[in-house]
This record gives C-alpha cells, structure tokens and sequence, in this order.
DNA sequence: CTCGATCTGGAAGGGGTCTTCCGGTTCACC
DNA sequence: GGTGAACCGGAAGACCCCTTCCAGATCGAG
C-alpha cells in the first residue's frame, strides 16, 4: 500500500507559517500582486523556500485569504439572519466596502474571481447564497428597494474599491460618502427606473482573473 | 543673438505625429501603463525615435491628452451654461462616467494628478471651475440635493473607472446601472445626513501620480 | 551519536521593459 | 546635386521579477 503522505519536518511547518503570516502582512499591505520575493524577505527564508510552498502566486493567495473568505460568508450569513434586515444589509454593505482600506489584498481578491481555486470559490457562492437570502428579506421588510439585485454587489464592491485602491487615508474619508451616497440610493424611496445588469455569467466572467488575452 | 528654435525636418515631424496618433490608439485601448515599445511599434518607428521625442512616459501622455482635457473643459462648460441645470448636471455625470469606456487612457488621467504638467492641469482646473459653477446653478434650479459637494466628483469617477476597468463590455453595462444609482443619489429628494469629504487638497493629494514613497 | 532523507538559500537562467549609444541614412540648404 | 547637420533604428546595457538548480546545512529516526 502506498505509505500516504508523510509528516513534514517541523522546520520546514515552521517556514511555511512564516510564509503565510508574511503573505498576511505584505498581501494586506501592498495588495496581491507585490514581488514574491518581498514576501520571502518578510518572511525571513529564502526565495526557493517560498517557490516550493507555493509554487504559483494564486497558490499563496489561496492559502492567506481563504480564512478571510470564510469570515466574509459567515458575515453574510450572520446579516441574513438579523432580525432588523434594512439595518443589516446597510452594515453589511459597509463592513464590505470597508475591507479593502484594512487590507488591500482581500479587497482585490474579492473582486477577482479564481476560477482554480474552489476554497476561495465556495466560500464566495456561500457568502452570495447568504446576501441573496439578505436581500430578499431586506425588500419584504421594505427598507431596500425592489429592483435592486444581488449582483449588484460586485459593482458596489469594485465602485468603493476603485476609490479605496489608491492608499491614501484621505480616499478612505471619501470612500465612506461614497457609501452613503450608495446606501441612499439603494433606500426604497427610490423609485426612478434603473438601467438592467448585464446576466450574471458574463458579468462574474468579466471578473476573472488574468484573461488569456 | 541667439538663433532660436529651428524649425524640425519634415519626416521628424511626420514621426512625431505618427508617434501621437498612435498613441492615442494604444492609450485608448490599454490605458496609459502599456509598454512604450508597443507605441512605437504601432507608430512605425523605431525605440530612439519615441525617446527622443518625449523622453519620460509623462510627456507622451500630456501631448496625447491635452486636446482631450481641453474637450473635457469645453463640455463642462456648456453644462455649466445650459438653461435646464439639473437634465446638464445629469448628462455631464454620464458623460464623465463613460470616458474610460471610449478612451481607457483618458480615464485614467482624469483621475490622476500630474504636477508637473501644466498643459494638462491647467484644463483640468477649468473644469472644475465650471463643474462648480454648474452644481450651483443645479442646488438653485433644485434638482441637486444641497448637500452634494463639487469634489465629489473626483469620487463618482473613481467609482465608475473602478467598474470600467478591466474593460470587458458586460461591465460597461453595470457601469451604466451605477450611475444610475449615483444620479439618484444626487436628486434633491434624498435628505438623509453623508459623510463628509476630505479636506480638498488632501483629496486630490492622494491622486497624485506615483507617490515618492 | 550517526547517517540519510529532507530542507535551505543563493545563484544562474529567461523574459520583459526602459534608457543609452552609435553607425548609417535622409533631409534641406546652397 | 553635393554636403553637413539632423535624424533614424536596432542593439547593448541595466534593472526587475520569476523559475530552476544544486551544494551544503539541518532535522530526526534508529
């Protein structure tokens, strides 16, 4: 019988910890597409030691933020649950506009789909699968209005992001009005007609990531 | 006395413009971070010549964008001079809003501060001067909630060329759909308290190209 | 303590972009 | 049309990033 994969030598688990906790850092702080070897530096182990963990990068994006993906869904389940669901859709909105000022790399992985990765993938279908049910809850309540969609959160989330984007904590001042301004419009007063969203398919398709142009 | 500028050969002048009517192209397409070789070769001409002609990235990029800032400034004016201000305000807003789908470069530099390019920064001052001109006469004409600020717009640009700019076409259509929230955001009905704004020159600080960090 | 398997870090190799240099060519003045 | 200056394009050099390789160090089983 084949012996199965062996246990790691404690070093070698040690580095790889490293690793992740440097990528945590580095990843939040620069966002996901800072140079490998300044997580390796970071991380205080050499470039190789990062390219054997991880060979490719989207294998070291996978393994940081896939914990931040979890937490992302449980939020969302936790706002579909609320009792006051106007209330928690408008926190929930925030608390994932915000996320791209505490670290860049999750806000950039949030709106990027990998369509490899199914630890991130099945966390973000859960997150949507809760914020849909969020939603619908929020229209029978009658705080958000009818015709807004679930999908479009990912034109909230990269509308905020683009502002965020820069870094700058004046940006971060301004990306919260651009929130209020969001939230107001998607209150149920408004009744003006929308333009339509393009089919979700397409729409998540154009979010993935490196088109093989 | 000094002889002056002479006037350029003809075929150096003719590669210069090839150089700018490519550029115009290849900006418009890729956004102003495509490989300057990819202008040059589209132009026809070789590396050096490029180079010579407009020695840092920034001089291309004035020389192509001026006209088009120019055109920018023009528009807000005549929003600014239309007799219905608020239909104005809202047809300037979608016009903004579509640039970086017609021309990915422009939209880019329009949510960028170049400091050093009087050419381009001086055009751009103009339009916000008629931009404020025009957010006034639309508060008093009363379709302009009172307390949306003409810095704002830096915000509504950044939100939009944050949708448009992996530059597929489905995402020009959700870009559409927010804007469609934004204006109705903007509309006087909307009374409910915003965050404020930075204070401007910290905001537009933060726009700043290439941050000597 | 010994020894082999595992792991490590630096260095070499390959791709890409920007800048600089230089022999050859083209223009325009006379 | 001849001549000198202006101009051209490709190639070389420098830098950055990622990948691969390998001689040596380290761990831990026995």
């Amino acid at each position: 019988m084949t012996p199965g994969p062996r246990r790691p030598r404690a070093d070698a688990a040690r580095n790889r910890q490293r690793l992740l906790d440097a990528a945590v850092e580095v990843f939040g702080e620069s966002g996901i597409d800072v140079p490998m070897s300044e997580v390796a530096r970071r991380a205080g182990v050499g470039i190789a030691t990062l390219a054997r963990n991880f060979p490719a990068r989207e294998d070291l994006i996978a393994a940081t933020f896939s914990a931040s993906m979890t937490a992302y869904a449980d939020t969302a389940a936790a706002a579909a649950a609320d009792p006051e669901p106007w209330r928690a859709f408008c926190g929930f909105i925030e608390y994932v506009c915000r996320i791209p000022r505490r670290d860049r790399g999750f806000g950039q992985v949030l709106t990027t789909m990998f369509p490899g990765v199914e630890a991130l993938e099945s966390e973000r279908q859960r997150g949507l699968r809760e914020f849909i049910r969020l939603v619908r809850r929020a229209k029978e309540a009658g705080g958000l209005r009818p015709d807004f969609s679930p999908h479009d959160l990912p034109l909230i989330m990269l509308a905020t992001g683009g502002v965020t984007r820069a870094g700058a904590p004046a940006l971060a001042v301004a990306a919260d009005r651009l929130i209020g301004y969001l939230l107001q419009a998607c209150a149920a007063g408004n009744t003006g007609p929308l333009p339509g969203l393009p089919p979700p398919r397409e729409l998540y398709r154009a979010l993935e990531i490196s088109r093989p142009g």
